[in-house]
DNA sequence: GATGAATGAGTGTTCATTCAT
DNA sequence: CATGAATGAACACTCATTCAT
């Protein structure tokens, strides 16, 4: 695979991520992270924190004004990471000329963004739990993630059904589909995939699953 | 479709629902499972809940124990009943004669539990939420939900493997890959597909995941 | 010891016992009886009381007003015949007859009511343990038992006085003395003299205590 | 009497007495004893503790992780220095060589426990109601009060004894009977001693108390 | 900047008591 | 007479947040 994509990513990745933050600010995250992942958002006390933290409760209220905000600032970020290959122009210009079909775009996606995954793992587990309950989230999920996504994924989509690989269905649909799929894959190998004695052959899985998606959207 | 088999689904759903609940507890249920679906488990107080049950707290704690007992309680029979189908010994039977196709047994399933799935809507959503948190849930669902489905849809399986109408993976990665795409479906009908000016065409949408599974399940 | 007095003593022990109690009372005074004296008057319940009754909570307030006028019916009676010797005016006469010295006066009254006291074992840890919240509880020792007991007891000191047999202290102080010896002796014998592997010798310990008092309150 | 020997006592008495306490902390202890004494444990409630301390009730479970630590840690100390004088080493090398008789060494301890009473009246009186509910505190008197207390006077009277100046009775029994005395003059002394138009006569039932224990357990 | 004692509203739960059946 | 569902005040305890040090 292209080093100087890969490098590129990694170092967006990492872009802001400890900006700034003094030592403690830094537990304090690290903590919240690692509990709020456990038992939500709502099931954590803000003591509990502090104490994993090794810091006083004041000092929390001190970087973040409530706890929610304490929550947002760990979710952010990440979510916008999460977009950010997406959002780069370069990306694209390149994943246009290198992989020319559906197949090898879906792989690159999901090796870069599985890895992303598995790093981040507790701040997706509490994005997914609290997005119910925060509209804000809600609305930058929406604005951030998906739309972005959709302004860069459809035109290839578009590219690849003229070029008669790919369905004629509607970009929307393709990309539910897709998605749906990958994350089913995503989720069961995090799950199922680490425990002990488990029979999950992660390779051959990959390979069902994106010749399942290649097979289902095949004109 | 088969009359009698719809409407033995029908009663069996029914099976037991209200069976000798009082008024109050009735509301309790219904009040709780409303919060619940609002604000998650932890994030619900009892004194909210009985409050928008117009009843006193105190008679939350007559019915159930803890207040883990009611959410528990309003979970475990709708999961029961979510897996009802498959636990009924004549379903099959009737299934293996009638639909000769894994694409018919698919839009069966489908069809049956998406009316089942839209009337819980709330319980399905409180125990998306709670499940992380709640070991016993976790047990609960393995057991009673994965275990049943898994055991009455691998003969299926495997039959039209034999006859040579599925791919020859195994039936657990076939079982995955179905249920993330129609879980997929259901999931984005029901945030998408009742917004206002929505542009969701159910109807298309549901062919489209149907064939998008058959197609990638074609041998 | 004359058997007419013993046989008077358990008529008198057994008035009114059960007078006009249904068999649900009953069971509710016994089962309010064993909890009280394990956990306490305010640690006890009511729902546990009507438990282990096997009646119905609402059945217990049908008979007593509230939880403290059950309190008072189980300990009032005790209480009541706890000073019935004393109150006997044919006890002391044959009393004063027959038994010629404080000696055996100690050991007719000591026999008597320690049988009694192990009998209402349960009563009297009640009362002990509630005495100091309930001023009526208070007064009604001082009125009924306390008074009755030195207007019966003083007399009879005052013989042996006369006689040259009892030093010559005042009658409140050789009964504070006598009493608080006794008592010692009772819950010393309640507390140690039952456990398993005890050394306590109980005719022993018994005869040491009446010839400490006798020889404690010579001339 | 030895000057010295009291002075270490009250020493000792006072040791880690408020020992960094904070402000809040001692007026959380002294409205707790207060009402513990008053009501009882269960009949007492943290708010009431809470609002007669002048603090908030969240304050009472800063210091105390629950109710029930505050009580023991209110009656522990109390009863620690009940038993101080007998864990000196001191006390009984210099009690050996002053006092040389059973009257003496009698006549010492009540005095000077006697005004420990007196002052830790309240804690007394929480000890006395709630040792038959609280297991660990029965142990700990046993343990920590009892056995001392035993160690070290059973060698004196065993002492007196040979010397020819106590009766032949078993340490046990000499001890019980010269305790419940003790405890008979201080209880009703506590409770009858101080009534306004009271003719208790302090000094007449000490010496009458002494005095009976003296001749009771002579030889 | 960091602390942690203090707060008081809020939590889940228990309670004695009532009352329609 | 007995029941047990219903009550709502009270309970012990926790919480996010504040602020003097």
């Amino acid at each position: 695979m292209s080093e100087p994509i890969e490098e590129w990513l990694d170092e967006l990745n990492k872009l802001g991520e400890e900006k700034s933050m003094t030592d403690k600010q830094l537990k304090i995250v690290k903590a919240a992270s690692e509990i709020f992942a456990e038992k939500g958002f709502a099931g954590s006390s803000t003591s509990e924190i502090a104490q994993r933290a090794g810091v006083a409760e004041g000092t929390i209220f001190r970087h973040y004004k409530t706890k929610k905000e304490l929550l947002v600032s760990i979710v952010a970020p990440v979510m916008a990471k999460l977009v950010a290959p997406f959002v780069m122009r370069e990306f694209y210009k390149v994943l246009d000329s290198r992989y020319d079909s559906y197949d090898q775009m879906l792989r690159a996606i999901l090796e870069n963004r599985l890895a992303f995954l598995e790093k981040h793992l507790n701040v997706l587990k509490i994005f997914i739990q609290e997005i119910p309950f925060h509209p804000e989230l809600q609305e930058q999920f929406e604005k951030l993630i998906l739309a972005k996504v959709f302004e860069k994924v459809t035109p290839n989509i578009l590219r690849f059904q003229e070029e008669g690989t790919l369905v004629n269905w509607s970009p929307y649909t393709i990309i539910r589909l897709t998605v749906s799929s990958l994350i089913g894959y995503a989720a069961i190998r995090m799950i199922y995939g680490k425990r002990e004695g488990s029979s999950w052959n992660d390779e051959k899985e990959r390979e069902a699953t994106i010749a399942f998606i290649m097979k289902g959207l095949a004109p």
